[in-house]
DNA sequence: AAAATATGTTACTATCGGGTAACTTTATAA
DNA sequence: TTATAAAGTTACCCGATAGTAACATATTTT
């Protein structure tokens, strides 16, 4: 029992190495570019290893964003667990979700995202990332309500700031020349006060 | 010699549908899911033709990036020549990119930018897009200066704001819910204010 | 130790699609 | 009207690669 559980987790070790393995490469050539070849010889395996762990290539996309969405969903369950103000709620999702979309496979989720062949997947990813959305916008309209957020259409709010939050995924290096506090205060301050001059 | 002319104007009236045409597919199945014979199909053509207006396939969004950058430039010759704040500035380039960006051939060149097989290409790709993104910089760093826009890091800003409005390409469709001017006007509303409540 | 199961390999198939060569038709120019 | 170039077609090649079948080895359980 104790054997055949390390076994398991042996098995969910190596799935996670292909996650990684492959979302970097998707990031750096591209979902079409990189074939399953590369991708096994990446673990010192050969292809037909890989349908160990995977169903294929597409699969991959749908268990990176498993994980992702997972990740993101547990924060916001906490996050709005919160008993404070709406703004104090989406300023405390914005300094945790950077975090976590600055990893490979997030990264690799948020570029190939809803562009899944099968059509049942595609469908599926595009509303795993609403319900997100839908769950910040939540946030906000409770924000508009109680005053701490000024009124504006959630909507839109809501799709803008993802977009510039997810848009970190294709520059922002963690060791890189720009420190994650510090990005994390300049998005802050450009989303609670913009840019205009005192 | 008129009759010469009209050949040239045909041609490039010719080589105009066709970038358009693969811009709508690619945006809609991708650009490798996307044959020659799909696109040329659209033209009511043969694949072989294609190869008259363009090298090669990748010479479809190097021609697509052409035109988008040509107008983005265009436009910001004209607003930066102006004899206003920086904040007015860039208050103006924000009104006038949404609707350069939210056409097919702009749409294709945002998502497929930098990412050309041929290095070189890919590398002149990144490059004319950081030409951009510095002209914006320039008018932030105009606004700090002159006290229009509050202190910040223009680089951060510039990066934040270009994914914002560049996101857009992948959700707004000017026949859809959201009207043009009210996406305008929530953006500048974002940008300039904001999200905290008075 | 033996049976069963998990993990991995080699060798192959089948398809797709970018690109080209050779040829035909249409339009311009002399 | 004939020569020349533009515009388009049919037919083909060929490299890449996702996915599979059959076989080999390691590991666990009985």
């Amino acid at each position: 029992m104790q054997k055949s559980l390390s076994r398991e987790q042996k098995r969910q070790q190596k799935l996670d190495v292909i996650l990684r393995n492959a979302s970097k490469a998707f990031m750096e050539r591209g979902y079409y570019k990189t074939s399953l070849d590369d991708i096994a010889s990446m673990q010192n395996v050969t292809k037909p290893t890989l349908y160990y762990y995977i169903k294929n290539k597409e699969d991959i996309l749908v268990k990176c964003e498993e994980v992702t969405c997972g990740r993101i969903n547990a924060m916001l369950d906490d996050v709005m667990d919160d008993d404070v103000s709406g703004y104090e709620m989406l300023y405390h999702f914005i300094m945790r979700y950077i975090p976590i979309i600055t990893d490979d496979v997030a990264r690799c989720h948020v570029r190939h995202r809803g562009q899944m062949e099968d059509p049942e997947l595609a469908k599926n990813s595009i509303q795993n990332h609403k319900d997100i959305e839908n769950r910040v916008r939540e946030i906000i309209r409770i924000g508009i309500k109680d005053g701490s957020i000024r009124d504006c259409n959630s909507t839109i709010l809501a799709i803008l700031l993802f977009d510039s939050l997810n848009g970190l995924t294709s520059w922002y290096k963690s060791d890189g020349p720009v420190k994650e506090n510090e990005l994390i205060e300049e998005v802050l301050k450009l989303v609670t006060q913009g840019v205009s001059g005192s």
